[in-house]
DNA sequence: CGGGATCCCCATAGATACTG
DNA sequence: CAGTATCTATGGGGATCCCG
């Protein structure tokens, strides 16, 4: 029987952190719902790459990991704004510190992630 | 993680630096080296429920991506050392305001986590 | 002691179609 | 416009065995 994969160890702090980083649009939507993008139509124009349904899975869990609140409107055409929670924005300094790195080392970093990651206009 | 489908967009920074942090030990481990661990053997030790296969494999991605540099020594046992490139260094600070964040928010975190795992698919 | 090679499971996420 | 259901598949990571 295959076990379970063996748990994180969760008394890293930057494992949790990472656990709630995880995921692929998760730090792009965080810092383009504190720039204010916050409907999922606006996310999508955004991120025309990504699915809806990555993008509303991914939504789901920040939400339910208290970074992000969730506002419908009953209107039609329906309307919902996503917003960031304390917890959220407590967070975005740490992204801060991670966009920086990696735009400071961007030529290496593109270089050695070369075989890994193609290049996408966006 | 699933460049082939979709690249991830790299003009966003922080993308570039959950890159280089993807994997399950990879940030423990840098810590870890930064913290005079540098031998596998100690590694294992020092995650003992990381198998030895995936430590090496992360251990050659992030000598790969030019964080660390491997050192052999020619001798009977054989011996290895890894050490923080220039680039590994600089990434220290980013894993440790990870680290803080992480366990500043340890509480709520850990009560998101776990509620995310109870919820099952109906 | 250190590092591969092989096999296998399952979580993430892409494509598509459908509902309100 | 927003969200969900189903299907698919890539690859991360675990177990195990073998080599220098």
């Amino acid at each position: 029987m295959y076990q379970k994969k063996i748990a994180n160890t969760l008394n890293c702090g930057s494992v949790l952190t990472k656990e709630v980083l995880h995921g692929k649009w998760k730090s792009t939507l965080l810092a383009g719902i504190a720039q204010g993008i916050q409907r999922p139509s606006a996310m999508q124009r955004m991120l025309p790459s990504a699915t809806r349904r990555v993008l509303n899975v991914q939504l789901n869990e920040l939400e339910h990991h208290g970074l992000v609140s969730k506002t419908i409107f009953p209107e039609l055409p329906p309307r919902v704004e996503y917003h960031l929670t304390e917890l959220g924005q407590s967070l975005l300094p740490v992204i801060e510190v991670m966009e920086q790195w990696g735009n400071a080392h961007r030529i290496e970093l593109e270089h050695a992630l070369a075989r890994n990651l193609a290049e996408l206009p966006d």
